[in-house]
Formats: structure tokens, sequence, C-alpha cells
DNA sequence: GTTAGCACTCGGTAAAATCGAGTGCTAACA
DNA sequence: TGTTAGCACTCGATTTTACCGAGTGCTAAC
């Protein structure tokens, strides 16, 4: 029985160092064999000198204030979110193995490509490491400036409105026009544009010409056409690596069908690893993330930054018993080198 | 039953009325059950007026031809790869049901955005309409022009190549200059670089300046760029749709996690499509298209046309025993509406 | 507070029994 | 000659039973 005179903050969560230890030593071997644990097993445990009967008084304790489960009579115990909590929270932070290291190191050595294309190939690093699925995350540009605007006619009534961002982004949007327009009008309105939209974000609003000419038409549509596309546009980019490691690591087809079907909605998936990082948590167990179709998930995320903004997130997901040691620090040295790939990019040469 | 007298170059692959009868129970009675098939289900097909006993007789026979298998004595037969090849070339067209054509009409009538939206867009639709997953391939620009090359600087040494081309591709390039350039040599290298390349497609070579100026060297720069990454450029582009499907209609925790990793190699999956497309065919059963790791499956493919030149590809994956008919039409109609969607995008307007 | 001892529980596994769908064969029949 | 009823037989799937043993909770002694 834990006491918490002196606590009052903590509402309980604090549990004597046998307690901690037994609940460490459950976590850690169901995390392995996914097995309900035993006494026997625990007070095996080196850093333990009682006997199984003490083991199981302590897990009686555990179970009653909720941080082990009990599948059946007679089984062993089985951690709940509360104790995967407890052990997360009491976690000293994990080294990479070597192995790892090189292979992060490699990645960011030899990555080349537009931003999409080293964050679509992170995802796809992070599920070799860690064995579960990843999500990398890159926020929209709501704060990028325009750097470039430029209308392009395809023939007489379509164009495309290509925008670049400060960021580095580059969108397009195709203009239908119910009239004709000709090279030169679209070249007109091409600069026009440009001196209308640079340095502008895209929630400012502009003065849009509101003569009847062709050219001015021109302007109006595809100014209106970018606001218009604004909302869905805040560009949150989203990259799943290793869905098929949904099926290695989850049990139960209907669990696999699930995850599955939830990443899938890849809204849902930002929102959710947004959600997280809102809460500046890096972990969410269980129900925690109040997303209940994934309450038998864990999600880990890490921030990737630039300028001490949060430009993106990596994550990672797998059952409540996932290894949070490894893959906790496989996420914070990914999103670290990451960070510092963006950042030292505009550094570099 | 479909006559064929004039057809001599297939082998052998013709069966009698009854054979052809019985073949087709079985395939249809398996596809719904995933059960092995016996003989008196079969018998009483309406269409068939003999007893059990003469079923097995012709079952045997259809055994030795290779069109049926026995999982174990004293179980019913199930279809093999042949047995599913003759049941799908002697598969009149199937009507879509009202349902699902509403589905498509509606779609096709509300859906907008670039061509990269609708295409991934229509990969939901497809799943949705199918309980399969779906793959939608647009093909590569390599035949496409260049209407605009734009060079927009980031920084002094940081560059972005905007290109976009004849077919309303946009796409990005970093160039990073070992020299530092100001925004007037990157405007006019823009405008060298237009000069340059407007109106040639990515194979041409171009006459870049020798001179060694920031300007010409921004341009070599640029183009090289530009022609470096022309190999990965091809630019084709995969959307996947419903996944998550995979679960529902494969059995076995092995198969799905095999397939899944197979759709996570997108390009494995766009070169399967294309060469399915390429041998001219619409369905691939199970080891048809000589993929092993897909064996246990079906591919039905359905090209998206734009003057008369293959500019993409529908897909379905499912297990061999899938539901041929309705998948078929649901790829053909989809295609179809894909064919004119884009087709009469340049008419309209 | 700890622990050895012990009766008890109950899921998992294996062996045994049973069931029945489906077969192949044969002999009779049209 | 092709078809069919009859029948013995096969063999996977399902159910039943038995059993094992890991693990528990309790109690009494240390």
């Amino acid at each position: 029985m834990a006491r918490r005179v002196k606590t009052p903050p903590q509402p309980k969560s604090d549990l004597d160092a046998r307690k901690a230890t037994i609940l460490e030593a459950v976590v850690v071997e169901h995390i392995d064999t996914a097995q309900p644990v035993g006494s026997s097993s625990v007070a095996q445990n080196a850093d333990l000198v009682v006997s199984p009967a003490t083991v199981r008084t302590e897990m009686v304790a555990l179970e009653r204030e909720g941080y082990l489960a009990q599948p059946h009579t007679s089984a062993g115990r089985v951690p709940t979110d509360k104790g995967y909590r407890y052990f997360v929270d009491h976690l000293e932070a994990g080294v990479l193995g070597p192995a790892q290291q090189r292979q992060i190191k490699e990645f960011f050595a030899h990555v080349r490509g537009e931003v999409e294309d080293v964050l679509e190939q992170t995802s796809i690093l992070l599920s070799h490491l860690t064995s579960y699925t990843s999500v990398v995350v890159g926020s929209g540009h709501s704060h990028a400036t325009v750097l470039s605007v430029q209308l392009v006619n395809l023939d007489a009534r379509h164009h495309l409105l290509v925008t670049v961002f400060s960021d580095g982004t580059v969108t397009k949007h195709s203009v239908l026009a119910s009239f004709e327009a000709n090279h030169v009008d679209v070249t007109e309105a091409s600069r026009q544009l440009n001196a209308l939209l640079i340095g502008t974000t895209l929630e400012a609003k502009v003065q849009v010409p509101s003569r009847g000419d062709t050219i001015a038409k021109l302007v109006r549509e595809a100014v209106s056409v970018l606001h218009a596309e604004m909302p869905t546009m805040e560009g949150e980019q989203v990259y799943i690596g290793g869905s098929s490691k949904v099926a290695d690591v989850f049990e139960g087809v209907e669990t696999v069908r699930k995850v599955l079907g939830i990443l899938e909605q890849e809204l849902l998936v930002v929102s959710l690893v947004e959600d997280i990082l809102d809460k500046g948590v890096t972990v969410a167990i269980g129900s925690e993330h109040g997303f209940e179709p994934l309450s038998s998930c864990a999600v880990i995320v890490a921030p990737v930054s630039l300028d001490g903004e949060t430009i993106g997130a990596v994550g990672l997901l797998g059952p409540t018993r996932m290894k949070y040691q490894e893959v906790m620090a496989a996420a914070e040295a990914v999103s670290r080198h990451l960070t510092t790939h963006f950042g030292g990019e505009n550094e570099r040469g």
C-alpha cells in the first residue's frame, strides 16, 4: 500500500520501490512474451529477493490499484494501460543499438531529394528501425508566404496556377475560365498575380482588381481558386511506413482490419498525432488519446521542429505492449536528425 | 454457352457444354462460400439435370484436365487457376448494380480537383465499390513537353526549379548552387531556361550556354538537375485504395502480411499492373502474372486512355476466388468514366 | 512482514470419439 | 454407352473427455 501523504498533486501514482520493481518486471516480461506473467517468474528477477508468495501479495495490491489485471483466475497478471503508463513515466531514456544508430546516420547522410521525398523515406526508415508502423506528418504551410505565383495556360480556357511558398512547397491549381484568354493575357495576369501575392500568406486578404477586362478576370479567378482551396490546402502531408507491420504486430484479424482501416483515413491519423503532440506528450497508451478504435494501441510521437517551431512529427503505432524504450529512442533520434537535416539545409552550401 | 468454332488458336481449353456448366457451378459456389464444392450441390444446379454421380464422373475428368483440384480425398472440388481462367474467359460481361452505377455517376459528377486528387479519390471509390483493394496508376509524362520552367530563389544558394508540363503535371527540384546568386540573376536564368526548354521533352538534349557567368552556371545547374532526375521522375503515380480490405478478403495472417508488404512497394505494384496491361489482358489469375508472392491473388486491370493513348490504369487485387463479374464491370465502368472525365476536360469549359 | 505449504481453479492441449459430407466403385438400367 | 442408385469407405472437422500444470489465494508458521 503506497503512502502518499506528502504528494497531493500526484493522485496516487506512487509505488514503493518493491511494487515498482514488480510492476516493471511484469511489464517487461509481458512485452517480451505477450503472455500473462506469473509471480514466480517475477520473483526470479535479480533485483528482487522475495518469494513468489510475497510477489503475489504485492500483485494483488497492484491489481487493486489498477496497474495490473488478471485475464482470469489462476492466470498470471497483465499490465493495464495505467500500468504501462507508470512504466513509461519511470523509464530512463533508452539508447539505440549501434546497428540502428548506423542505419540512421547512413540514411541521413545519403538521403536526398525534396522534403516530401525525405519525409516519405523517413517513414520507411522508421518502420524498418522499429518493426512498427510509422507515421510521419509534415505540417501545413499556413504561415508560409508566397514566393512566386505563375499562371500557365494549357489552352484557351484552361490554366494552371502554380504557387511557390517560402517553405519550399509548391502547389498547383487548375483554373478553368469561362472566357478565352491568350498567352499574352495569361502572362500579364501572371505578372499581376505576382505583384499582388508575393510576400503574403494565404490567410491575407488581397485587393483584387475590379476591372472587367480579361486580365483582371483571370487574376480574380486565380486568387479565388487559391483562397477557395486554402482550407483543404493546409497541406498536411502524411506518410505511413510499414503498414504491413500491422499484421505482424497485432493479433487477431479483426484488430488488424480495424487499425488498417484507420491508417487509411489519413486525416484521422494526422489529427491523432497532433492531438497527442498538443498535449505535450510523447506516448499515448491505450485509451489515453481518447480515440476508441485505437484503444488497443500505443502511439509514440516526437516533434520535428525548425527555428523553434514545430513543423511536423514522427510517430509510431503499435500494440500497448510495444517496446517503448527502443521505439522512443528511435523516434527521438530520427526526429532529432530530421530537425537538424532541415535546419542545416538553410546554412549549408 | 459460347460457341467458338472459328478460334483454332486455343490449344484445348474446350469443354463440352456439361463440363462447362459443372465447372462454372463449382467456381460460382466456391467464390461464394470459400468451401470445396461437392457433387450434390452442383447437381442441384438448375441448368443441370443429372445426378450427383454423373457430376462426380465429370468432375474426375475436369480434375484430370486440370480445371479442378481436390484439397484431400473425400472433400469437394476447388477450382484451379486454370479453372478460374476458363470461367473468366467464358464470362459474359456483367452489369453493374443500380446502386453502384449511381455511386459512380455521383462520384464523377462531383469530383473536382487536380488529376492527382481525382485519381486518389478514384482508388477509394473503387475499393468501396468492390470491397477489394484497388490500385490506380497514372502513367509518367515522358512524352509531355515543357510548358514553363521557373527558377525561384529561396536564398542566395538555394533555388527551386518548378517545371510545368503539357500534361498538367508540375515538378519541383531543389537546385543547390555552389555560388551565390541574386534575385536578378535568378530571374534572368529563369527566362533563359524557359527559352531553352519550352516545347522540349525531357528526353531531348538541349544546348546549354557554356559561358562562365553566374546566370549561365545557374542555367546549366538547373538543366542538369532536371535531367538527372529524369529517370526517377517518370512520375508514375500510384494510389492504393482500401488496403484494409486485404485483411477482410484474404485468409491467414501470413497472406495478409505478404500482400500488404507488396502493396507497400509501389514500384512493384506499378510494374505488375503495367505488365498485365502490356499483355493486353484484363485479368491475371494466380501465377499468370508470374509474380510468385502474389500467386494466391487475382488482379483485374482496365486501362485509362486519352486520345487513344494509355495514360493510366485502374486495378483491383483480390484472392483468386474474387467476384470477377462484378469487379470487372466496376473496373470497366470506372476506367471508362475516368477516360471521359479526363478526355472531356479539354473540350468542356 | 515474509514465506512455505497446500488446496483449488481453470485455460490449454492432447487423445478419443463421433459425425457427416463427399468420394469412388459397382452393378443395374434405359 | 451413358446414366444412376446404392453402398462402403475416407478423412477432415467438431465435439467430448481427460488431464496437466501454471498460477492463484489462503493459512499457519517463522
